[in-house]
DNA sequence: TTGGAAAGTCAACAAGGCTGACATAAACTG
DNA sequence: CAGTTTATGTCAGCCTTGTTGACTTTCCAA
């Protein structure tokens, strides 16, 4: 269309005296979402093959993730990080214990909380996944270098909202 | 977990004589997945906000937004781009033209094929969606500065399955 | 003229979101 | 101690969006 590269997007963004800008132009932007949207497909096909050989989806990788990440991990935290309601997390928690990847214990200093670990075949069930998932990112990498990673990761945190990336940051410390 | 930064990430990646390659450690390449995943919730948090208003979903969005940028494909060509099956996207599909957003015309050179078009209802809607989207990213971008896209760009392209990338890359020169 | 591709439709189903209501136990608070 | 709040779990029902399978209509091309 005509509309590309026109707009708000050069406007306001002339504070900045010598440089060109030109990559924040509407066009810019545009290839930028249609790269997250077919990037993200990528990004979960190779876990989603491997789900779908054994019954499980998208929700039940991102807890199993979630709790390796962050063993002990309480429901509410839980349901803080994936943000979802608890009915949809126990919908998906509740099949995990039943079939032996997740165990739930009782909180000792708060008896009303449940903590959340990976059984060993949970931790296995993990492995496959990140480790899949991990290959392709890993290529990415290798082909794109250390500086392209480190811009990757510069914009992928300020696309954020904050409370996100609150969350993220906290669980850079751990591990 | 104690098993982060060991495993396949640099045994064989040694081959680069004096580059540190720590940019491909299992740990990085977590951190890569776990910034994938939060940021991609805050990519279309804006415009789920404004389709939930409108009683419309992602997969409107999705379909609007390939219509806008190549008016005219065929069905099939959306299909293809979309990935997803012809009765999930027709669903979506008989809705916006129900709803007068979509303008689906009989091809000339084979009448088989149907072409799609935003109306002007529909093209209202598709600004105000990508504006907010834009918005977003252009924030995103601004933070981050130009290398680091640069860098966000070329990550995400090879992070995309070959075939969406083709895709993507046809995107490109279309305006 | 006939085979097959393109498109559309109907039915049925599943995953995974959501809301609302309700139950229970434990912790906290006045 | 009574009442309230918090953490969790569960039931029921709804929606979107994905799937498969079967079938029809249209119509291009060999």
């Amino acid at each position: 269309m005509a509309d590309s590269s026109m707009g708000g997007a050069l406007g306001g963004a002339t504070r900045s005296s010598g440089e060109t800008l030109l990559f924040l132009t509407d066009d810019q932007l545009r290839r930028g979402i249609e790269a997250m949207f077919f990037a993200y497909r990528g990004f979960t096909a190779d876990p989603d093959r491997i789900l779908a050989e054994k019954s499980y989806g998208r929700a039940h990788h991102r807890a199993i993730h979630f709790i390796h990440r962050t063993p002990g991990t309480t429901v509410n935290n839980l349901l803080d990080i994936l943000g979802v309601t608890k009915q949809s997390l126990n919908r998906v928690l509740r099949t995990l214990i039943e079939d032996g990847l997740v165990q739930s214990k009782i909180g000792v200093k708060d008896r009303r909380e449940r903590h959340l670990n990976l059984t060993e075949e949970g931790q296995e069930l993990e492995k496959i996944l990140s480790e899949a998932q991990r290959k392709r990112m890993r290529a990415a990498y290798r082909e794109a270098g250390p500086e392209a990673v480190a811009g990757f990761q510069q914009v992928l945190q300020q696309i954020m909202d904050p409370k996100m990336r609150t969350h993220f940051d906290q669980l850079k410390e751990g591990s």
